[in-house]
DNA sequence: GGGCATAGGACCACGATGCGGAACAGTACA
DNA sequence: TGTACTGTTCCGCATCGTGGTCCTATGCCC
């Protein structure tokens, strides 16, 4: 099938001012193009916001159209878009970070996380997927799981995550009917040596779980003596906010 | 000026593919194209790179090229990844984040962060500037000032990061003396609080300070009592091999 | 297994669009 | 002021992109 020249000679002047090229000039000799050639496409590549002009100049560089392509839309992202200020908020409030996560399989995956405030803080989880006993939002996705997913899952060997990863099926069910009385779950180094979290359920108005919000920090200065119910009490209110007012 | 219809009609279908559309029929519909006018337009995008079709199917997705054209070529990106592997290495073997910052005027520019093995760890500050004087590749640097520079620098008011940091022109001549005399500069809690870290410069093999390795942790935990000159001696030799050894 | 619906892809006649040379305006510098 | 260089614009021309058509492949249903 014949290719559409123009559309190639467009990322080959893309390529050109992605390299550093500046100008009109700079970039027709380096792509070996006539000036006005060079000169209508960047013109158009301009209105397209693919390239922009430096300071209004006439040099050209990387427009802000590329990273936008980059990010496709996902329907995960609405949902990371609804729960986003909510957890910039209790990020602020708590000088910690924040974050959010969904059920993937038996799994969770962090799907967006709020930095603290803080210099230290934990490290970004992004798109990282973990089983679910070993972190607070998975431990309160596992307390809405049916009696025989929580069968299935507990009757394979836990991987332990630190020394004091809970692995033992009759303490995670003790803990479960704990967090579904409470609404909230802390764990204290089980995730990973030095870090604290705590999450509650994020849910739809029918009730459902769509996932978990928690909050974490360095266990030296988190959760501070005497703060954890005020804390769990914060997240699991903010949690409740999600779908009850508007987000802007 | 007219603009180049192929080259908008590209971005149009890239948009779509980008906004989650699959398939040619799919994507026609939705830029409102015949399919044969898509079909090339795609398979000329595909060949660029700059769509892919998922797991070899019939499905299109955002491919590799447009990313590619987002990280423009930058000239300290050649230092950066000289320097990189270095900073690996020191950061497996303190266990600590490293960086390494270029003068950028009289402030200093990070351009590369290696994360700590550590789930608790700085924060990125990769791209970031900052004064000088309130970090310690920043004074290291300095250390190589004229005096005429640091005349210029010192006469003007310093800011404060935190209650720690050192202001005073008179404490920063003599630190810069011992500096000059050490080949490393240790600083606590001066550029943000609960913050370590320690610096070396590395030298072009003329001697010319390109520009300055660190490692950094939370205090609480770096340096360790009495760790402080093997892990300072551990900065400075990781500097020198920079351009002494082949980086691979 | 056959029929049907749909999608992907190749082909080709045609004219619209993109090309590129030339000229001009603006800017910087000696 | 003159020269050199860059960016911009115009316009005649023909090349390239268009889009309708048709064929093949695939999946689904009976």
């Amino acid at each position: 099938m014949p290719t559409v020249q123009s559309v190639e000679r467009a990322f080959a002047i893309l390529d050109a001012v992605s390299a550093g090229a500046s100008g009109v000039t700079d970039i027709a000799d380096r792509v070996d193009l006539p000036k006005s050639t060079v000169a209508r496409m960047l013109s158009t590549l301009e209105d397209l916001g693919a390239v922009e002009r430096v300071d209004g100049g006439s040099d050209y560089q990387i427009g802000p159209r590329l990273p936008q392509l980059c990010r496709p839309v996902d329907a995960t992202l609405h949902l990371s878009a609804i729960v986003q200020p909510h957890l910039e908020r209790l990020a602020m409030q708590l000088g910690e970070s924040t974050g959010f996560g969904i059920a993937s399989g038996s799994a969770v995956r962090v799907l967006t996380q709020v930095e603290s405030p803080n210099a230290v803080q934990v490290r970004d989880y992004t798109g990282e997927v973990f089983p679910a006993h070993v972190g607070a939002p998975g431990v309160c996705l596992m307390a809405e799981w049916s009696q025989r997913e929580l069968d299935q899952y507990l009757s394979r060997p836990l991987t332990a995550y630190t020394e004091h990863t809970m692995v033992q099926p009759g303490q995670i069910r003790e803990r479960l009917a704990q967090v579904r009385r409470d609404g909230f779950c802390w764990v204290h180094e089980e995730f990973a040596d030095g870090i604290s979290s705590v999450a509650a359920l994020v849910r739809d108005p029918q009730g459902r779980a769509l996932g978990a919000m928690h909050a974490h920090g360095p266990t030296y200065r988190f959760p501070v003596e005497g703060d954890k119910m005020w804390i769990a009490d914060l997240v699991r209110q903010t949690a409740r906010q999600v779908l009850a007012a508007p987000s802007s």
